[in-house]
DNA sequence: TATTGTTATACTCTATAACTATA
DNA sequence: TATAGTTATAGAGTATAACAATA
């Protein structure tokens, strides 16, 4: 009995979602659970990785390069949704590991070619997968089920992130 | 054709997941891909609240509040997945704004409870939801069918942030 | 003059270590 | 001596504003 509400809640649109009516217990929108979840999990990976060699934003920096190529800061900053300072720092950070490297822009004085380097990658294809050590424990715990439903979520997720 | 399979990857346990072979393109294990999911949807979450009055982190400890009633700053500090020291700012800053209030501990001198007050119980039944405004309008875009894996995926979350 | 990127600075969130008060 | 909580301090992550270099 799947139902789904959206109405004028102050002015603003709600989104709810009750897959069952049994299940309306939980009278919090769906905007606020899901916020609650992401802010909290976010919260015990960075924790688990205190003392990991890369942060959180520069492992993602890194896997962007992975996935989508050699780019400009500018470029790099917009794909992970942050603000330019924001990113020079990242890369200066990765730069200063040798994970990446800059090259000038053939055609543009003002711009430069961020790259990732032979250590980059093989951080991003053997050590990534490493440190899930804590994530991968709690998802082996899931059922076959839950963790479909994650791997589809984290799809939804992640296009909903990029969203200008 | 659900496929799941858990191997040893550098000595580690990997966890993928593909609920279909043609899907296999993206080689970035379950773990990698919920963990870039959920920095960046933190990411854009904060960012598009950056002018409100209230952080992520207050209003998680203010719906922790709600939901579970009265309670010491430790057990707030472990529902929340925080250190103590961390929730003493989040405590204050909530007292600050008159959401929250501290009365002596009955048998113990040494803690403290903390509750709603009324303008904060107003704040997580009214104000909350009209906060979400760009994340219920991205859950707006989505299928019904997505919201739902959504909804499952939170609960899903939450109950691994909450383990020990 | 507009664009790209960096530097300078500041704020939030969180942690650990050291301290205080009470048990 | 052990526990609950706070204070002091530090580091990550991010932003805005101001600047430099190039287009």
């Amino acid at each position: 009995m799947a139902a789904v509400s959206s109405s004028q809640g102050q002015g603003r649109l709600i989104v709810r979602y009750a897959k069952d009516v049994s299940e309306t217990a939980d009278e919090r929108s769906l905007a606020s659970r899901l916020r609650l979840a992401v802010v909290r999990l976010n919260r015990r990976l960075r924790a688990q990785r205190a003392s990991a060699d890369l942060s959180l934003t520069q492992i993602s920096a890194l896997s962007t390069l992975h996935k989508c190529g050699s780019m400009t800061p500018g470029q790099l900053a917009a794909k992970e949704g942050v603000q330019p300072p924001s990113m020079t720092r990242v890369i200066a950070a990765l730069e200063e590991l040798s994970y990446v490297e800059r090259s000038p822009h053939p055609t543009d004085g003002r711009q430069a070619i961020v790259a990732l380097t032979e250590p980059g990658r093989d951080y991003v294809l053997a050590t990534i997968s490493r440190r899930e050590a804590w994530l991968d424990l709690r998802l082996a715990e899931l059922s076959d089920e839950e963790r479909h439903v994650l791997s589809e979520a984290a799809e939804i997720i992640e296009r909903m992130a990029a969203h200008g």
